[in-house]
DNA sequence: ATTAGCACTCCAAACAATCGAGTGCTAACA
DNA sequence: TGTTAGCACTCGATTGTTTGGAGTGCTAAT
């Protein structure tokens, strides 16, 4: 794919491009040929140019008018021009995480953080839980009819709820419950707390069987509980700072609903998670129509994956417009994710 | 205020109103020459209108358009000609609240409703803690350096921390400070756990009062942390709807931006819970520039406010263009507040 | 007191004219 | 042979002009 370009052409490509980031408006031959670097003339230019449309790497609106960069011109310029500096490890000290004990709240900043240094609407979607594995369980009287049940989870996420019951647990049964679901449960993953585990549990519990039973298995559902698997979003607004984005009301809008529709988002983003297509330092880039969302076509989409522990990972992700500072966004996103890594590992000991 | 009003006037205002809220185009004479129950021509109705503008109730965009209602014309119409139907009890099972125990999935699943059934931004508060009351706490072993805390507040409201320690605590002690901690917090408001009451538990702490107080400072600021609450918000590309409000960028970017932006949208909902200039039903509703926030000027904002237990109160909204079908809306917010209030009451026995 | 009639205003939409940035092509040039 | 100057041409954007119609205020008649 490389030789179909030469050295010139390359050359000519990037200038289009690094001008059109700027200006975000069609780009012609004249305005090329005082780019730095460049001592061709406009003629030359041209038709260089009009070899790159050939060629599928750049497109013109309309006839006379400039050049702008097609998803293939864009792609070629991430593959090849991007060079990305190596996040220095100390560099990551205006990273400022605060030391939260608590996972959502350290995503809560993360996005925010992620939106303010980029400029870009940012997602971050809390850690699948499949592969999670249960760290601590405990059932407590919180009043008569009312047991809570909390249960803490791999990276110290927490999951409560509250169970009704008939009649209350005396604090001897409600010791040997606990116990019970600890050494059970214990260790063990989301997908491995079934039915037929809840159905050995309660043969165990031997007298009280049948509130064992129903408080198991409200247990279990809390465990699996999927309401909890939290998107965060923050700076969609800055939509409006990309008239490309913004100008097409219907469009705008598009883009803020799936921001909003947390079910969807959380879905798109995990699909980038396991995707091996990835950019060097784990960093996926999709341009354009690379993306095969509905009304996407005019964004990128740049994601990474962090990882909580073994096998326990999340994402964070930025949705911005194609003619996007992929360098910063890369940079800061690969800054994001080795500070949030080492945040993570740090809670996890 | 009524009297400067005749029979006639509040007929063609209120045709003037109705015209309007379907159209969003200024209504001329003509037009409302043809409104059901007016039988004027329109010239008489050119003199009407004439009084009506010099009287302040309605504004001509320029000369030689029709006329539009201005804010104190809105407000005469939802203070005097808006009839709402008392919201019948059995009305509100199409509610369909499911009876989830937790707080935080309700509110999500009310603003939601709202949000769907307006067809406008809802925002809902989560209910403000400062009068709320500790209903237990709990400490518990979860690794050798790690303590949970969890405390449940009236509402069944859960809150909790991971709390770091240097040294664990054995079970005797954890016993002891559970017991400690419930008999001194329970029933307590946030704001009157203090330091003068560390102090106090401190000095009965004994043995290990130094891990005890720092533990105890944890779970004071565990109660007292405000991160948990929250403003959930929902349908907020509804404004897209209104042309008036989503025709300007900027104006739309400012009204997002505010309904993303929770502190403030906090701050700002907070202060409609305790005026007392409220509707029938408790609902209140604010028109144009009646709301001091910047930017607003377009936007009317109907509040209700909700009670979770005595003083507990939270705050459900919408948002909407000026031109809102004020009729709908309050009695949606009144159904749903009051479906709201009986899931509450509920859940509290 | 009401209304028909009329002159007047002013926005919005349609249309026309102009400008200029940019192109492709050809011919001259190093 | 690759590069460049020059030129005719295209086409969107901008600006100005015209026109139509909805609406008003005022006056005079009922």
């Amino acid at each position: 794919m490389d030789d179909e370009l030469d050295e010139r052409k390359i050359l000519i490509l990037n200038a289009i491009i690094q001008t059109y980031f700027e200006t975000g408006e069609p780009v012609g031959s004249r305005t090329i040929s005082k780019f730095p670097g460049v001592s061709l003339s406009s003629a030359t230019i041209r038709n260089e140019m009009s070899d790159l449309e050939e060629l599928g790497y750049i497109v013109q609106p309309h006839t006379s008018a400039g050049r702008i960069p097609s998803d293939k011109g864009y792609r070629f310029y991430v593959d090849h021009l991007l060079d990305v500096k190596e996040s220095d490890a100390d560099d990551a000290k205006d990273l400022l995480l605060k030391k939260t004990e608590k996972l959502e709240e350290l995503l809560k900043q993360v996005v925010q953080l992620l939106a303010k240094t980029t400029q870009y609407p940012s997602v971050v979607s809390a850690p699948s839980m499949s592969t999670n594995r249960v760290k601590f369980v405990q059932l407590s009287n919180v009043a008569d009819d009312q047991l809570l049940c909390v249960v803490v989870m791999g990276g110290n996420l927490v999951k409560n709820r509250i169970i009704e019951v008939d009649e209350p647990l005396d604090n001897e049964n409600l010791l040997k419950m606990n116990m019970l679901l600890n050494t059970n449960l214990n260790g063990l993953t989301v997908s491995e707390i079934n039915l037929e585990l809840i159905q050995k549990m309660k043969i165990q519990a031997g007298e009280n069987a049948e509130i064992v039973e129903a408080v198991m298995r409200t247990v279990a559902e809390t465990i699996n509980d999927s309401d909890d698997l939290e998107v965060y979003t923050s700076g969609a607004t800055n939509i409006f700072k990309y008239p490309e984005l913004s100008d097409n009301k219907q469009q705008a809008s598009e883009i803020l609903s799936k921001l909003e529709n947390k079910e969807e988002l959380q879905e798109f983003i995990r699909e980038t998670e396991d995707d091996e297509e990835l950019k060097k330092n784990g960093i996926r880039v999709m341009i354009g129509s690379e993306n095969e969302m509905a009304n996407m076509e005019d964004c990128s989409v740049v994601t990474a994956t962090y990882e909580l522990a073994d096998g326990v990972k999340g994402t964070i992700g930025i949705i911005g417009p194609k003619r996007m500072d992929y360098r910063k966004v890369v940079e800061t996103m690969s800054r994001i994710k080795s500070g949030l890594d080492r945040a993570l590992r740090h809670s996890e000991d």
